[in-house]
DNA sequence: GTCCTCCATGATATAACATAACATTTGCGC
DNA sequence: GCGCAAATGTTATGTTATATCATGGAGGAC
């Protein structure tokens, strides 16, 4: 396991122990499946990654394990790709911009709120109250547009 | 048909005919359609409509509608319900970002490029070449909201 | 400690969304 | 008419996601 995921695990079970939500055995292993694999997997891949390591495989077990981690931002759902990727700044109250490649499939995660960059700018002139934005760039990585 | 609806498909006609484009029955239904029910519709409820209208209603009828509308931006999918929408500003080159009521799931269409919101602005920082945005925000409309 | 409640998990089934693959038809230039 | 390309017809299947009900396990009230 890559030293930034285990920094990442550990950080998903403090902020679990002080808000009273139980971090088990399986929402774990998904979320060390998603920091290790660093890049979006659908959810039935994760499925099949978790019957290799022991786990029950039907379908609501990567949902429901998804749905924690997505609910308690420690995972994001990438819309575009109906997959899954492991918060790379978790424990931070943020609004993510995902950066998704079409070469390499590689997606990062960028933050999107600065000055000069607000969807509820938008959204106030249509009278519309924003709860969550999502916000899904396609096009070239660094490394694939280089290569171009 | 409401008086927009017949605009809208009137300029999507002219747009087919001056770029070699076939706006056949199925298309434009499917057009009318969105355009008419003014909310996003899944491919299967469409496909339904389409029944309705005596159109053959097997699957790829109307994904294969949708895709031609999508890729010259008479309509738009938004990727979060997986359905789609009529576009409300055609003929224009545009980036749109929708904001969906939670509520009543209507979905409003507005211009994401200005001065101050850009998606390139926060991709450059991350070399990333944007070629595509999508910009969905979820919350309540104005009009739900202030029944709240 | 035991009972109760809540939440997580196990298990089965099915719903909802989307495309592959190949046959047939249609429009159009020659 | 012939041949090509694009659209449509048709069957089948792949992929993503959820509903539902049964079972188990941790922790509090008593």
């Amino acid at each position: 396991m890559g030293i930034a995921v285990g920094k990442s695990i550990k950080e998903a079970e403090k902020y679990c122990k002080e808000n009273d939500l139980k971090f088990t055995p399986v929402r774990r292993k998904v979320l060390e499946i998603l920091l290790q694999k660093n890049k979006a997997l659908g959810a039935y891949e994760i499925l099949d990654l978790l019957r290799e390591a022991g786990f029950k495989n039907q379908p609501p077990v990567a949902y429901r394990a998804l749905d924690f981690l997505v609910k308690n931002e420690f995972a994001h759902k990438i819309e575009q790709l109906n997959s899954f990727v492991g918060c790379m700044h978790p424990g931070k109250d943020h609004s993510p911009a995902f950066m998704i490649c079409r070469n390499c499939d590689f997606v990062s995660e960028e933050e999107a709120i600065n000055p000069n960059f607000s969807v509820s700018k938008i959204a106030s002139k249509a009278g519309f109250k924003v709860e969550k934005a999502v916000i899904e760039a396609r096009g070239l990585c660094h490394s694939c547009a280089s290569m171009a």
